[in-house]
DNA sequence: CAGACCGATTAAAACGTGTCAATGGCCATG
DNA sequence: CATGGCCATTGACACGTTTTAATCGGTCTG
């Protein structure tokens, strides 16, 4: 078609509408409104954008508006494969609504969290999912005091004054979890949790103990606390020495992991001491990823329902971005015990 | 501070132009070219700027320079650990430039991919890191005719006169597997590929046969190829029954798979046949991802820079963005094969 | 002392779009 | 035929920023 070579200037409205032999009023009309304008006319200038091959430009457009069709999802880690399920849900949603998803990564850094959320601010972002560093909320404020309304995810402890949130209902999955093991015959639990910023690591851990106490044990006693300072295999390996610390005799008789990645991780450094789950060792994980079906044995995990925690934050966003009169919601789902290969009957 | 109620009107450059009593372009060069600025009046702009919490606009900014300041990522992906390290990479080193990441999925689909990069194009993104659906580059070079120059990852086929690539020598990968297989003695294996568009899955198996040719093999003999729909672990387990179609005599000796996940499926779908690697069969995957590492037995894989790739496309991008004087240029790098638990030599 | 020059600042014009009040043409009604 | 009303279209302006050329006050030079 063209043939003129280097880059030409790019096409506006405006080429369109001299080129349909309309006024750039018009153009916007058959873009944003088709209804408006009559038939003969708005086939003329389909007809002109087709042919001048014009895209529109955002940034006119929200400059307008003020207000741009993008979303911002902060998760705290890219390469956690539960982050990454959410996305998809956030993400499907989103496009459902000719949203684009600005997907970024806060890394469990304060600072990066903080450069994201101006990020979103400058972009006038319509809005955002966040799964905060930790439980200081006034950076989401910041973001909503610039006209950017955020739903939080993960996050079940913040008050439904401030902002939507959807949660997983972390105490029952730690209870599930410990009353799991609790039946099982297990009376000393090692808890391996990430960082204390995380409220996750807490709640879980709360439940946990509520288990113990639940079934006439003393929590302080049973449950031994043992943190690592990122939530991957890695560091769950690494923890296996102090788990077992103390020699066979007080090596705990369950391990319940605050997320899949430590479990794995744990169930690897077993096994580098000649050791492995159930037979020595019951091990629990949390989130119930891909990886905790693959690896041997199947790990014994809560389940969260990944995808519709993104599916759900999204919806509560949009709710609040279209319908004029809304209330603040706090969305709780509830997790779910799979039982796997990696627990059994505590035989003394 | 401000105890006002209510959504206030954004603040822009001109009310902090007021406030500091001076014009908005001055305002602006304290912002964008500090040193033209006398040092007082520097001092004056930046307390307004703080007084009011002057957030800047993008739109406004990038309406005005026609250029916005972030940048496309599109992967096939999300969910696949292997495009989540590659993120990783082109995540930083964007950061490290001040650059925003839009990361957008395709999910394999031709038609998002061409949504996505519509989506570039309208919002004049600076550029993009593409991982294309299939060898068709006409989306590609659209969105270079739009003014959105591309890179491509994980396409080392494309000619370096329409883009700059970067790749990891799939042949070379195939070929290694090909050779421990083949050195371990083993004389029937069989390739897992995942869909034939791919350009990947067909290069691997380029390498494998040239592995076998070298030593003397037919490789219309020796291999033979199973196609999968998708690239997960499901699919893998799926397939373990077509691979061990034809009876104990007639099964595999080895499987080389196009992607760990396909692998890591594998040996759980042999496990549920009560059959396990690399006692019946020896089993390669590609890519090492995290799983690898974990699953039991380990993994042998053909491991390649993720993180790496990720940021040297993303450099590639940026000098095209920065230099004036720039060729496209092939970057490619070098896979190694990684021995792990799940391959043996052959015991007839 | 006149003129040139310099650095700091400003005024004004653009970027591409959406909206809203105003315009024009047309038909139906009185 | 005159009037009113309706619909499709238009013209002009606003959004927030950057940039260029112009302006201003002041200092140096011949």
């Amino acid at each position: 078609m063209s043939s003129s070579e280097g880059p030409r200037r790019p096409v506006g409205i405006n080429d369109v509408a001299a080129r349909a032999g309309v006024s750039p009023g018009t153009v916007s009309n058959v873009l944003n409104r088709p209804e408006r304008v009559a038939e003969s006319t708005r086939r003329r200038v389909e007809r002109a954008v087709q042919e001048l091959d014009y895209v529109r430009n955002s940034s006119g457009r929200s400059l307008r508006s003020g207000r741009s069709d993008s979303v911002g999802l902060l998760v705290l880690d890219v390469t956690n494969p539960f982050f990454a399920e959410v996305a998809r849900g956030v993400e499907d949603t989103a496009g459902e609504e000719g949203l684009a998803v600005v997907l970024l990564n806060s890394a469990e850094q304060a600072a990066r969290q903080r450069r994201s959320i101006r990020l979103l601010a400058e972009q006038r972002a319509a809005g955002a999912v966040i799964m905060p560093v930790d439980g200081d909320t006034t950076d989401l404020l910041w973001l909503r005091k610039q006209g950017v309304p955020g739903v939080l995810l993960d996050r079940g402890d913040v008050s439904a004054e401030t902002a939507c949130s959807v949660s997983v209902d972390n105490h029952a999955g730690g209870m599930a979890a410990g009353r799991h093991l609790i039946n099982l015959g297990h009376e000393r639990i090692t808890y391996l949790s990430g960082p204390a910023e995380l409220e996750q690591c807490r709640t879980r851990l709360e439940g946990l103990r509520a288990a113990v106490a639940e079934s006439g044990g003393d929590p302080d006693r049973a449950v031994r606390v043992i943190r690592t300072a990122q939530l991957n295999a890695e560091s769950g390996e690494k923890a296996v020495e102090e788990v077992l610390a103390g020699g066979p005799r007080r090596r705990p008789q369950a391990v319940f992991c605050t997320n899949d990645q430590l479990a794995v991780g744990v169930l690897k450094g077993l096994g580098e001491r000649g050791l492995s789950a159930p037979g020595d060792l019951s091990v629990v994980g949390y989130d119930d990823v891909n990886l905790a079906a693959l690896v041997h044995p199947g790990l014994t995990t809560v389940a969260q329902p990944k995808y519709e925690l993104g599916r759900a934050a999204m919806e509560l966003l949009l709710s609040e971005l279209n319908d004029q009169e809304h209330h603040h919601e706090r969305l709780r789902f509830a997790p779910e015990l799979v039982v796997r290969g990696s627990t059994a009957a505590y035989r003394p």
